[in-house]
DNA sequence: TTCATCGACATTGGATCCATTTACAGACTA
DNA sequence: TAGTCTGTAAATGGATCCAATGTCGATGAA
């Protein structure tokens, strides 16, 4: 009955099943972490809960104050788009890297996912778990073709630091950037098709500052989906 | 007794001490770390210390086994270059942005510490305390002059995943190397006087590069000062 | 009525305890 | 003599216990 994904990472897959909710927006930003009542919840001691929303803190994906609980920690707009700034970087040279790898197949796959974006956009149906895998998947495939785990696990990190539904949400609610959003898209496919380094950079690098510098205005305009207690 | 730091602290405390140890060389790559020694050293019982050793594995300082312990990590080499590769590109962004910000204070304050690692290289010093520490600090002082929070803990985790000492060590021997470092820091330094984006970037980001080809070609040859049990 | 102080309650953090698992050593057999 | 099997010791991981700290409410005084 222990053993979920493989034995001996219980503290591991409690830490990703926290945060799996507060990607997911189950756990709202700003709401307040009570170790008792996880521990009940996934029916386990108050340890493995404390170790993994240590984990988490370290993550930057939640804040512990001493004897006074941890909170989903609510960026602050100028946070986000110093983290887009990074990531922009980033991206844009696993990009740079991938157009120099990227296999035909991975390149079909990157249009199927942003396929199913343009139709979600067409449609007005973003904010789904569709779209938002879509999203999601495109630039792991990107990230996969840069075959650098290190490059990977750095965007991983700078993704796993901002709950996912808010990303969405920041996108359903404008029709003009989702447009923009599967346009730029084009261009990176488009770069990398032609193998060209320096245009598949550039693109992502203009689409992943467009993306934060949209984010940072809906976090300026909207303290929605914070927890107010 | 109890407060190290700031009261509530003491995992991070104990987490930070046992990184210093790995990073100073103290405790070699490839050490078993046994949970109740550390916790006999440090006075503290197991829980902490526990914690403390998942949080530098998720660091990647260190790699835990279900039910076998703890050992710091051996870096492979070609990690070694992957991760150099997405350092480059940080800290040349940390360059860019510096060369627009950065004053005149913190620009004598990159002289000093490359006037020191001149010094050393002539001398044949390298490898010493001195050195390590102005190395450092010239990195440090150009992520701050970039002001970006974030950007300087992506560089800072990547810097947390390889002992410092093994830097060193690689730079010790390597006399002209020692000297290309130098050189590299005052392109750097003359790029920043200048307020030119484009060079700055581009002398940080051949210095590291630079750099990570050297440490890995010393991995590669070298598996000296990893711990055989 | 309002503010301050005191006390009970809830929650966290560290220590200790116990079960589970692995490693090692010695003995037994082929 | 070599290989395997088993029993014991040690180390990890989780659960439970206890102390320390912060929060909230009640009571009393201005």
């Amino acid at each position: 009955m222990t053993p979920q994904t493989d034995e001996g990472a219980l503290v591991d897959d409690i830490a990703a099943r926290i945060r799996a909710r507060i990607m997911d927006g189950e756990l709202p930003i700003g709401k307040p972490l009570r170790q008792a009542a996880l521990a009940a919840e996934f029916g386990v001691s108050r340890t493995p809960v404390r170790e993994a929303l240590r984990q988490l803190q370290n993550g930057g994906l939640i804040e512990m104050q001493p004897h006074r609980g941890a909170v989903v920690r609510v960026p602050a707009p100028w946070e986000v788009r110093q983290a887009y700034e990074v990531r922009a970087e980033l991206e844009a040279l696993a990009a740079r890297r991938a157009a120099a790898r990227i296999t035909d197949s991975q390149l079909a796959e990157l249009r199927r996912h942003n396929d199913v974006l343009r139709a979600a956009a067409g449609a007005g149906a973003a904010g789904t778990p569709d779209t938002t895998q879509a999203n999601d998947c495109f630039h792991t495939v990107v990230c996969q073709a840069a075959d650098n785990p290190w490059l990977s696990r750095m965007i991983d990190r700078i993704n796993e630091s901002f709950p996912r539904n808010v990303s969405s949400l920041a996108l359903a609610g404008d029709e003009r950037h989702r447009q923009l959003n599967v346009r730029q898209h084009d261009a990176v496919v488009a770069a990398l098709t032609d193998r060209d380094e320096d245009r598949a950079q550039e693109a992502m690098r203009e689409h992943v500052i467009s993306a934060g510098e949209h984010l940072t205005a809906w976090y300026e305009r909207r303290s929605q989906t914070v927890f107010h207690g």
